[in-house]
DNA sequence: ATCGATAATCAACACGGTGTTGACTATCTC
DNA sequence: GAGATAGTCAACACCGTGTTGATTATCGAT
């Protein structure tokens, strides 16, 4: 999608950096809907036509960022491809927490009252390829499955939240085992 | 919050129904935010004015009518208050299912792409007190709560949010029965 | 240091949805 | 039937939008 062959002039890489400061700022403030491309560029500090010279309107450039951070996000995943799916605690898991913990702003964002169910089907979406290894893995009824896929996904995503909600206090380490201790044997007993 | 004591005029409900389907028809095609009140009150086929009698705008009779189904939903809720939380297959549960299936399009709008965070956030409200209860009899790691908590309720959400989008060829009953195992034993094991 | 390329600025524009007004007409409740 | 109130209609100023062309500032590369 981005094209990040060529390195970007320092003026671009300047003014969407400035952007999307100043969006982050203002998605703690207000929801993207009310949020106007006059008043971003204004916060920004810049002609309100520059904006327009790499996104389309407000969720044209949320949906932008969010597509670079799944992306970076896949590298990851595909890291570890080839990974033993029933290990005890999974090494995709600690790399997955880490990743939440350096954008964290961006996560808060993106699963607080002002975030976005696009961001929540997206994180589905890269996940189910994942989990449906895992679930193969374990041999269960097969038609419980998309339940059950979107019960842990989801699932996952509520502790998430709740973390970087709380500024991220505990450790990458003890949010994957104790997610992958809540896949496994449940969020109650 | 809305004042249901007094019944209402006869041409308001048929106003607020009216602008309520023509929502609900539009909230299938678009997202919220590219709604126009022009548009909707074109399609509900009366004057743009009238709707300002009644909202300030698309989002705000948005959150009308999620507050509805959320004082709906307590009304419910608090019919179960004095229950024993560990039964097997909780009465609760089944009831909830039961309400969902009733309004599956607005719970399908309202957790697909174009819904709203708020719902979700809302829905944690209302749940966040009954888990409390069940979280109580069954005496967990205290420290852990918030994230056991947030796991559940997501994911139940996410079970739901399933359930609605392939328009609940489950019965509420299997729904309950299966949420309940997967909240008690956990996602995949 | 210079030069060609291009990013950013600025002013200006038409467009369309917004939210509100006052006068009217239609419909409701009692 | 009478008084109250909801809905209609036309009109209004307002504001953000998206785009334009001309100008200036800054960049990367030689």
């Amino acid at each position: 999608m981005t094209e990040t062959g060529k390195k970007e002039d320092r003026r671009v890489r300047r003014t969407k950096k400035l952007l999307t400061q100043a969006l982050t700022e203002l998605l703690q403030q207000k929801q993207a809907k009310e949020i106007t491309v006059k008043e971003l560029t204004d916060l920004a500090d810049m002609n309100r036509g520059t904006f327009y010279l790499y996104y389309r309107d407000v969720f044209d450039m949320l949906e932008k960022i969010r597509n670079e951070m799944f992306e970076r996000l896949n590298t990851i995943i595909a890291l570890h491809e080839n990974e033993d799916v029933t290990a005890q605690t999974k090494p995709i898991l600690l790399e997955l927490f880490r990743f939440i913990a350096e954008n964290r702003e961006m996560w808060r964002v993106m699963l607080s009252l002002n975030g976005d169910m696009n961001f929540l089907h997206q994180l589905n979406e890269v996940l189910r390829e994942k989990c449906l290894k895992l679930y193969q893995a374990t041999e269960q009824n097969e038609d419980e499955f998309d339940y059950r896929y979107s019960y842990v996904v989801f699932g996952s995503a509520g502790i998430i939240r709740a973390w970087v909600n709380r500024n991220c206090p505990e450790s990458p380490e003890q949010m994957a085992e104790m997610t992958n201790r809540m896949i496994l044997s449940g969020g109650i007993a």
